[in-house]
RNA sequence: GGCGAGGUAGCAAAGUGGUAAUGCACUGGUCUGCAAAACCGGUAUGCGCGGGUUCAAUUCCCGCCCUCGCCUCCA
């Protein structure tokens, strides 16, 4: 299949370094705070990635990691008042049921940067020995200038870039080095060589992807603005350290709101919980596949809601041929797998995806139960590889649903009690009631319950 | 200042040197007691603007305008 490579800046044929087998490191989250879009995106992106490999026959290992310790989660302990760990521990479960919700399989392993203090001090010291790093009073840098190929991956001039304002204030040698390893007075702190410290922001990649992925892996992953300097500055130290690191480089594009980019620090994003009192996780997860991976995603409440309306006319159309035939195991279009061959190209697939919907129907209203098992095991087949088909998606929706019902049967009750017709005010109640339901006439109202 | 992405129908979003996928919305029709769903059809003479190359450009080249991103944390 072809892939795009940052690195590369272009397309080409993805080829494993072990034959069917593929590894791949993608950046997860740093657990200060609630899940928004965005973050799903680039989850969706990936996972949808790591699918369709497994989809073709390779065995995927895939890491993403989990940065728990980190200067804003410390500044969100104080402002909820409460320890960093359970701060993170809390985030980190809110991830994890944003990711369920969207039908985001576990990784191999999602390992916690707080678990890999060992692996990163060692990393750091090895690119002390190699003299690719020095230690400061406490900090431990990584000097930039003694890395000819620095700025690879984004096409970056050292001499070019804005130097942050607070570069001075420390001891480095040159303006751009990064801290591996940061001097604090503050708890938590962990005991290195040179101290106690905590680490710095790019080594927790690095230290995990060599070990669990080895020196050299097929794939690393993460949001475009991942791009420069974390993964940067990934590459300059694991690639000062020996290591070969990652072959490819891939980036997931935006979900952006008025044309600029979704962020909790524009204030402008949006949390996966509340989203999902808006659409289900499925049709979230088709919203966030409905444009191709390294495109802006523009956001509307109304683009939204319209995906989910396109994704249900997929689903009920499962479920109506579904309900005449059953159907075992099916094969995927030739153009859908066409499309998700060049470079994962979602609108595409999506294209074919409804064209396969359609002649579905159409089968279905001839009765043509021959069609309608061919268009329906692909249709089925093109949801599972998109992760599109977990769960029963009406379901969600079920309590409004009935509360429309409901309401629908109390406005009829309430007009009969308003004219005293109390016989078939209370046999409309006991319907309610022999349904399974309580009902109570309150002050404010009536309210109904499902009866327990 | 450097690097990068992008401007395609009401909205979202693909795409190609030969004349604009797909979804939603809108609209005509079939079906229906009426609806809904489904299906058939219609809806950008034009793909930011101005030049150029070419038999042919939305697609290549040049210039311009505009939007956004990264270089500070960020999916």
């Amino acid at each position: 299949m072809q892939l795009y490579n940052t690195l590369t800046r272009d397309v080409s044929e993805f080829i494993p370094i072990e034959a069917s087998k593929v590894s791949m490191y993608v950046c997860g989250a740093t657990v200060q705070g609630n899940p928004h879009i965005g973050h799903m995106r680039a989850a969706v992106v990936f996972d949808l990635l790591r699918r369709w490999f497994s989809h073709n026959g390779f065995e995927v290992r895939f890491v993403r990691n989990v940065t728990d310790i980190d200067d804003k989660i410390l500044h969100t302990a104080v402002h909820e008042n409460r320890p960093w760990f359970e701060v993170a521990a809390h985030y980190e479960r809110e991830f994890t049921n944003a990711y369920n919700a969207l039908g985001i399989l576990p990784p191999s392993v999602e390992p916690r940067a707080t678990g890999h203090i060992t692996q990163m001090v060692e990393l750091i010291q090895d690119l002390i020995d190699r003299d690719m790093a020095y230690e400061i009073d406490g900090d431990v840098y990584f000097a930039v200038d003694k890395y000819a190929a620095y700025g690879e991956l984004s096409n970056q001039k050292l001499d070019q870039l804005m130097v942050s304002e607070d570069s001075a204030e420390r001891n480095k040698h040159f303006k751009h080095d990064f801290a591996l390893w940061k001097k604090v007075e503050d708890q938590p702190t962990w005991p290195t060589p040179w101290g106690e410290g905590r680490p710095g922001w790019h080594i927790e990649c690095s230290a995990m992807a060599r070990f669990y992925l080895g020196k050299k892996f097929d794939i690393h992953g993460g949001g475009l603005d991942l791009a420069f300097p974390h993964h940067e500055n990934e590459i300059a130290q694991s690639k000062a350290a020996g290591d070969n690191f990652a072959q490819r480089w891939l980036h997931s594009a935006w979900v952006t709101q008025s044309g600029e980019k979704m962020s909790k620090s524009l204030g402008n994003s949006l949390q996966v919980q509340e989203v999902l009192k808006l659409v289900s996780g499925m049709e979230l997860r088709y919203y966030l596949l409905s444009a191709h991976y390294r495109s802006m995603l523009e956001y509307s409440p109304a683009a939204l809601t319209e995906a989910a309306t396109g994704f249900n006319r997929i689903t009920s159309f499962v479920s109506r041929g579904q309900e005449l035939i059953e159907v075992s195991d099916g094969s995927l279009p030739k153009d859908f797998i066409t499309a998700m061959d060049d470079d994962l190209n979602l609108p595409i697939a999506l294209g074919v995806l409804y064209e396969t919907v359609r002649r579905g129907n159409t089968a279905l209203a001839e009765n043509d139960l021959d069609s309608l098992r061919l268009a329906l095991t692909e249709v089925i087949e093109m949801l599972n590889v998109l992760g599109l088909s977990q769960g029963a998606i009406a379901t969600e929706n079920t309590h409004q649903i009935i509360d429309g019902l409901v309401q629908a049967l109390l406005t009829e009750r309430e007009a009969a009690r308003a004219r005293k017709d109390f016989a078939t005010a209370d046999a409309l109640r006991d319907k309610l009631i022999a349904a399974g339901l309580t009902i109570e006439d309150t002050a404010t109202g009536v309210r109904w319950s499902i009866t327990r």
